[in-house]
DNA sequence: CCGGATCCGCCTAGATACTG
DNA sequence: CAGTATCTAGGCGGATCCGG
């Protein structure tokens, strides 16, 4: 019907450019990646996140963690101490981001470079034109 | 010296957030991801992509459009003619996020799953409570 | 100690109108 | 046609104070 020879209906694309959105939006913010990092070297605190995240507020510590434990990345335990212990750990879910953020962290490192690359290349360009 | 077996060191962790927050950031937005798509069909000009995008304004396709520049992912064209044709074609730049892509699409549809299985279970939970 | 509640400034997308 | 100019709104991150 058209020159589109492959398998890209409207919908399909749709669906797959949401599904990257919700991808992008899980992971996305300040403070979500470092969290997580933060969070592989064992299970921390509420004030020991604060400490590690340095300048992060609690109020804003607090709504990330409760973004972070409804996807499923964390897990929250509530010890019942006085005062009350409150404990956050990764799950193994977590750990089904490590593709995508691997893909990520190369691809943002290459376009590092690529971008350095092609500023040079416009400098040089500049310099062809102002002679 | 601490409990730390692998090479995670802080600076490497920083590089590699950062390099993560890269990527994040040039194809995040509403609109990145579709304008790239509708470019696969071909090149486009100006009033095409504000048509086919429908209900993003003049001024974001422009914002955005400019971005994606930057970044290398389209080329942008003008024709003088009267009057001036603009046209705006990806680059084969704009090809190296497959990878990226493809990972976030899975993903993401994964995840679309594991949030339905995880608020089907807490149902289940309330439902032996309420009991 | 672990947050919740409230206020506040900024940034940016969007609406609308206009120009070369 | 290919954008720019101006204004507005709302969401987000931060600061500060408060409570269990």
């Amino acid at each position: 019907m058209n020159n589109k020879p492959i398998i890209h209906t409207k919908e399909a694309c749709n669906a797959a450019v949401n599904a990257v959105r919700d991808t992008l939006y899980v992971v996305n913010g300040k403070w979500k990646l470092p969290m997580l990092v933060s969070l592989m070297t064992g299970p921390k605190r509420f004030k020991e996140l604060q400490r590690e995240l340095e300048s992060i507020t609690p109020k804003v510590l607090s709504k990330e963690l409760r973004d972070l434990e409804l996807n499923g990345f964390i897990k929250r335990t509530v010890y019942d101490t006085t005062p009350v212990t409150v404990i956050y750990e990764r799950t193994d879910y977590a750990d089904s981001l490590s593709n995508v953020i691997n893909e990520m962290r190369e691809w943002g490192m290459n376009h590092r470079e690529h971008i350095k690359q092609m500023s040079r290349d416009e400098a040089e360009a500049r310099k062809a034109v102002a002679v």
